[in-house]
RNA sequence: GCGGACGUGGCGAAACCGGUAGACGCAGCAGACUUAAAAUCUGCUUCUCUUCAUGAGAGUGCGGGUUCAAGUCCCGCCGUCCGCACCA
């Protein structure tokens, strides 16, 4: 409601996918080959009365913000940039030939108008509806346009299709230039003004549709000397440029001539410089019954009207039913009903819900403060956030993590938190994946006999747990069923995949030190992980070594051992290092091979000691365990609360290094020197050495590059 | 189509600023211990060739290039994955 109140708010007609066998709304992702997932039925494109937020108000905020997130990926600040899309360009109108009015486009290439040879609008532009309620086969083009899905794979296929309206409409730079006005399906009604103007040499979708109606196609960058008009073949060009054939722009770049244009329609007052953006609003109305209630109460005098704050929360009915499709809220007898806040008449609540996103857009400030009577104290919540690690998949890129930033933008803008975002470092951890598997069923109807579709069976999938295949002559088959089971691809594990592993088995049989050594062990934390079980064994193997070496720990040795000594304080700073890196797979490697020189060492105090240090070490990763060797230890509290193991920097330097000896690039020998050696030294050595001399041959070097503490190449 | 990432042994992977490719682990092989097995321990384990060693050659998707030196840098391909997708 404080939303509402700010204007960032609003309820608007929108393009759905709209299954009409379920009578419900489908997401893009239910939308498979432009058919309902679950009837199959041709998929439409419906408009329904949808709640928005306006994001895209803060569209160059959160443009512009990303450059303050240096503790985020590349990956997604670029996936976010590119999502929310800012071009420039001009916004111009074109005017009708026999009426006062025109039709704005927008275009990013005004150096290209002498290239122009049509006005494209969407099916949905006001003047293609306008002329529609009086031409009977433009309304069914549009209806055309309606149909066919919204998925990636229909657009990419779509044939560009066009209705020439027969309206004509001047040229700015012109007037006695005339453009023909189609109703085209690839242009679309929610990007810029809905219209656009085409210039097919320099774009490919508009030669597409110019070749398609055989409309003129002028030349107007030229990339080498081609100043003709004509323009040959069928690939737009779209690279930079001199304008040709563009009267007072001739001779200059694409950018220059952007400019200049732009310049010129704002001097003449036909159109202005305008930055668009891809983003677009947010839409956040669900016809779904678990969702947070949207807290409006529809009035048929007053309109929509917010819920009186004394009725907050609005809470959802119990008594609901889930075996018919659609909403259970929308056909529930009595929730709905309620009188209406301002004229008591009769009304009707918003039975739509809030998307879920909508909730984890600010879940964060509420773990920070949690007060009984409003959502969040500012001050509480202000001393915790912003959240310093944020760890998550990347699928979150441009979905949670934007609208959070856009949430608490808007809260900032409302007065009600002074932060601008909330999340100041981000790690995006890979996914955990396993293959998938789908049963194959062909649909009967009540008799009995395979449903057809255009004649073709209906086939039915649905998805197998792991746990629930078996195989047979090396074809897999549902248990239970006995149906047939194809193998699907790799993709991370999620319950409407069913492609689950269930971890409790292993934790039972290893135990949670072993089980999360596993996972911590081979891969890097940002890569995807396939799940396997090989090598929980070994792991396991593992932490039964470790607690070996507690029991072998020898109070009475005496002695010192330097070599152990040295891995040990390597072995101290690399894997602290490792773990605030976030690379627990080397933080493991560097524990294993501390662990093999300690079990090599023989008895002495150093081996004691680093037996003590190791079970500070493996602490954050094998905390019972480590709790476990604390205490047979006799150290006082838990080990979990102790400083981490301080190192010595003087015992991370050797006093001999092994240096790579090589002839022409080719390692011939190692020889292990004094640290301190120099060049000279080095030198002398390296020429010395007997595989040197074999390899030279009797050749006198030509040259000798010398590293020190690393290598000698001799050139020969 | 646009944008991005990646490609290293049988497998998961290391490799800092261009400087000994394959650390560490899994799997595998051989051996010790054992009546036997498990467990444990020891050794080997990129590939090819040979005179079998203190040997030679090849090798980080493919083809070029820069450099004394390239997994790493540059150019061009091929492949895989991710995001967006008729955005004017």
């Amino acid at each position: 409601l404080d939303l509402l109140k700010a204007g960032l708010v609003y309820r608007k007609e929108s393009s759905v996918n709209w299954d009409p066998v379920d009578m419900t709304v489908l997401a893009n992702e239910q939308v498979i080959d432009g058919r309902g997932w679950r009837s199959g039925a041709l998929v439409e494109r419906k408009k329904l009365n949808q709640w928005f937020l306006k994001i895209t108000q803060f569209a160059d905020e959160l443009l512009e913000g990303l450059q303050t997130l240096d503790q985020w990926p590349d990956k997604v600040r670029l996936m976010q940039e590119n999502w929310i899309g800012k071009s420039k360009g001009l916004r111009c109108t074109f005017n009708f030939v026999d009426s006062p009015d025109g039709i704005d486009v927008f275009t990013t290439r005004p150096d290209t108008m002498f290239g122009a040879s049509f006005i494209a609008i969407a099916a949905d532009h006001p003047v293609a509806a306008d002329l529609a309620q009086h031409a009977p086969a433009l309304k069914s083009f549009i209806e055309e346009c309606h149909k066919g899905g919204t998925t990636a794979a229909d657009i990419e296929t779509a044939e560009k299709f066009g209705f020439n309206t027969g309206l004509s409409v001047q040229h700015p730079l012109d007037p006695h230039w005339h453009l023909p006005v189609y109703v085209a399906n690839f242009v679309l009604m929610d990007y810029g003004t809905g219209a656009i103007f085409g210039c097919p040499a320099h774009d490919q979708r508009d030669l597409d549709f110019a070749r398609k109606y055989d409309l003129s196609v002028t030349r107007v960058v030229a990339e080498h000397q081609e100043e003709d008009s004509g323009f040959q073949g069928d690939i737009a060009y779209t690279g930079p440029g001199r304008i040709v054939n563009s009267h007072f722009l001739n001779g200059l770049s694409v950018e220059e001539a952007k400019a200049e244009i732009i310049a010129k329609a704002e001097h003449e007052g036909w159109g202005q410089g305008q930055i668009q953006y891809r983003l677009r609003d947010w839409g956040v109305s669900r016809q779904r019954y678990w969702g947070t209630p949207i807290p409006i109460i529809h009035c048929e005098f007053c309109g929509a009207m917010p819920v009186p704050r004394a009725q907050l929360p609005v809470v959802l009915p119990e008594d609901v039913t889930f075996d018919i499709p659609g909403n259970p809220l929308d056909r529930h007898p009595t929730w709905k009903n309620v009188p209406c806040p301002n004229c008591k008449e009769p009304a009707r609540r918003e039975t739509d819900t809030l998307d879920t996103f909508v909730n984890s857009s600010w879940y964060f400030i509420r773990f920070s403060s949690q007060p009984k009577d409003k959502p969040f104290d500012r001050a509480e919540a202000e001393q915790w956030l912003p959240v310093g690690q944020y760890i998550g998949g990347v699928e979150h890129a441009i979905l949670h993590l934007l609208y959070a930033r856009f949430w608490t933008r808007a809260l900032q803008h409302m007065g009600r938190l002074g932060l601008a975002e909330p999340f100041k470092g981000l790690f995006t951890q890979g996914m955990v994946t396993h293959e998938t598997y789908r049963a194959i069923e062909l649909q009967t109807d009540a008799k009995g006999n395979p449903r057809l579709f255009n004649g073709e069976p209906v086939i039915d999938y649905h998805w197998v747990s792991p746990d629930d295949l078996y195989a047979e002559d090396d074809n897999l088959f549902e248990k239970g069923t006995g149906l047939p089971v194809q193998v699907g691809r790799i993709e991370k594990m999620s319950k409407s995949k069913k492609n689950v592993v269930d971890p409790d088995p292993m934790f039972d049989q290893y135990g949670a030190d072993a089980l999360r050594w596993f996972m911590l062990s081979d891969s890097p934390p940002e890569r995807d992980l396939e799940w396997s079980e090989a090598g929980i064994e070994g792991t396991w193997r593992f932490v039964n070594r470790i607690w070996r070496l507690f029991d072998a720990l020898d109070g009475a040795a005496t002695g010192e051992d330097a070599a152990l000594d040295k891995v040990l304080h390597r072995a101290i700073a690399g894997i602290g290092a490792d773990i605030d890196a976030l690379t627990f797979n080397k933080a493991v490697a560097k524990v294993h091979e501390l662990v093999n020189a300690i079990e090599k060492a023989n008895s002495s105090t150093t081996k004691t000691e680093a037996i003590r240090t190791l079970v500070r070490l493996i602490s954050p990763m094998l905390p019972h365990l480590a709790e476990e060797g604390w205490m047979v230890m006799g150290g006082e509290g838990l080990v979990a609360t102790q400083q981490w193991p301080e190192h010595d920097p003087a015992l991370l330097v050797d006093d001999e290094v092994t240096i790579a000896i090589q002839v022409n690039g080719k390692l011939r020998d190692t020889l292990t020197l004094p640290k301190v050696a120099d060049k000279a030294a080095l030198e002398a050595a390296a020429l010395a050495s007997e595989k040197v001399i074999r390899a030279l041959n009797g050749a006198a070097p030509k040259k000798v590059i010398v590293v020190p503490g690393r290598l000698v190449n001799i050139v020969a």
